[in-house]
DNA sequence: TTCTCGCATGCAAGCGCTTACATTTTTAAG
DNA sequence: CTTAAAAATGTAAGCGCTTGCATGCGAGAA
């Protein structure tokens, strides 16, 4: 806010008639401050519209209240469900967001988390596991808070909340696999820098090898849009060596494989088999409905937010916490056919 | 970043053999800093791992480099996508987003513009027009720079950059009756506190009352989601009025009606049509697609940054800076019948 | 009445950084 | 080599807020 200067504890001191530590006191911690002081206090504060400065209140408590997420995209429903879930606990805790946006990159996840520490973060939200080594160093050194969100992992230095990748991946793939289907493709993100996706393709891999008759014919990596993953859809069918379901490492390639099935002529699940991962909005409402992975995005968000408020709460209980690990149960809907 | 106590300037300072001052200006203004120093400053600060403290910053130069957005919900894809936009234009200029969501609710967006301001942000986005008068109160006397997005204004003390709701709701409303349809009914968004719900309505009675032969035969409000969406559709078609078509003030709605449509065993657009607003994903992704109004949401949110970016630099030039009206294109797909 | 104790309030020292101004060093012209 | 101007660096005064400590006050105990 600039321009006009605004009011400063001074201002409403001056009002009231009291030192400036009466009103901060009446700020911070009320019943400190007599009853009918703190009643014209906060009157007078309400007049003039005072809002502490941000600054001057970091420098003195050495704190912001605020903390930072970094998701790879809000375009993704998925991140965006998860982030707003996330943002309402804070909001209860009087804790104010920070929002940077990764691209699946590593290098501008980095700069973020520059970014938003730099911005006084007093913690911060990430997605996944795998990072660059200075990444890694850089919160080590500068013992960050963080938690990391859409993964699991027990024996690390960072706390998680969220779920197997790999299992869930191997999950859904026996449950094609118990469906019938013997000759799978794969449309998953790119793996670089994505362990999500890499884990997913693992986990569909495990399964596939769990059982010999079955096999992979394909596996096309592409960002996450409608149009690549229509692309990925032909490049994959192009190969003639014709798949009888596509395991999909997320809704949104699941849904662009769906639209170019139609385009080319073929029926869903009747010439092939499509299955998601996220169960987002459009996995419900494409026809017919997408078979998917459910991914409890508001879940992970709202716990990842708990764990992330006790991380910097100065007073907090000693108490270790835990990394949590969520199920991803699967929802059937009609895209996956029996064989 | 809490914890160890993070190197200070003097820190750095000491190690290098300066004064304060230099490692602040090497920071600032690198040029007004001799080569060799500069040299030996910049290994130390990369020794220490220093970064320059938030609130020292803030309080010294009283700017953040932080632009706050408040939308009222991230569930909803279009206001992701505006976000996303949002973040990416002021990522260049290195501006940090602060995020808070108001549920669209008025308290809930004025509680958040006094936290994102007490959070030190130096400028603001809102979506939509109206809102109290204490709200707006807050916004002039504080000389908070902002601008409003999702909807379009010229005579107004805010700057805005959307589109005229009212306007794009008579668009569609007409392109319906162009259609052919006489009786209509509506879904729309809870009025309260939400111009573009409220506007959009207006402007479908506008295009109903320029044509006698055709009537609204019920507006039901509810909130964004696919079963109050159904719901709504339940209201209307008890009424016994039979409607041919439903202009949906939004896609989440449309598509919600839609899914209600299918489970009574009713066909779109055969046996009733039904257009939305926005043009999300899911609006693509249903079928049939849904006809609906395009919503320029990576646009809005491009701009409204670069006019923010302008509004808070300090050196501005002071060129005056113009409202942006952009257009709303309906997009044709498969919901909407020719009678 | 006098003394104590406790509560409400004021005083003032920083928190880490920037920057106008003062001082020193370097550069270049004569 | 002198000297003035320019460049580099240092000094120190805040920015607005919090908080330990000092002060003032009234109430209850002796």
């Amino acid at each position: 806010m600039r321009g006009t200067t605004r009011p400063g504890l001074k201002d409403v001191a001056a009002l009231v008639g009291v030192s400036t530590a009466s009103i901060s006191r009446c700020i911070n911690n009320p019943q400190k401050v007599a009853e009918p002081t703190r009643l014209r206090i906060q009157k007078a504060i309400e007049l003039l519209g005072y809002v502490p400065h941000f600054g001057g209140r970091a420098l003195a408590i050495n704190r912001t209240n605020t903390i930072g997420a970094i998701i790879p995209s809000m375009e993704n429903a998925v991140f965006a469900g998860g982030l707003q879930a996330f943002q309402e606990a804070l909001r209860h805790a009087k804790v104010t967001l920070l929002v940077g946006s990764s691209n699946y990159n590593a290098t501008q996840e980095y700069d973020q988390i520059r970014s938003l520490l730099s911005q006084g973060a007093d913690g911060l939200l990430l997605i996944g596991k795998d990072r660059p080594k200075n990444t890694q160093d850089f919160l080590e050194r500068n013992s960050v808070p963080h938690v990391l969100a859409w993964c699991f992992a027990e024996h690390m230095s960072s706390l998680t909340v969220g779920f197997d990748n790999r299992k869930s991946g191997q999950k859904i793939t026996k449950h094609v696999i118990e469906y019938g289907h013997r000759k799978l493709a794969v449309i998953a993100g790119l793996r670089e820098g994505n362990d999500r996706s890499h884990e997913r393709i693992l986990g569909i891999e495990d399964a596939v090898k769990a059982n010999p008759a079955v096999e992979i014919v394909a596996i096309e990596e592409c960002k996450y849009s409608f149009n690549e993953a229509g692309a990925a859809l032909d490049r994959i069918l192009g190969l003639g060596k014709s798949p009888t379901a596509i395991i999909c490492s997320s809704d949104v390639l699941a849904v662009g494989a769906m639209l170019r099935t139609k385009d080319l002529g073929l029926r869903v699940p009747d010439d092939l088999s499509i299955t998601g991962f996220d169960d987002i909005n459009l996995a419900r409402v494409v026809t017919p409905g997408l078979t998917t992975v459910r991914v409890p995005q508001q879940e992970m968000g709202r716990k990842a937010a708990l764990i992330l408020l006790d991380l910097i709460n100065p007073n907090r209980s000693n108490a270790e916490l835990q990394s949590i690990e969520l199920t991803t149960p699967i929802i059937t809907r009609g895209t996956l056919a029996y064989l």
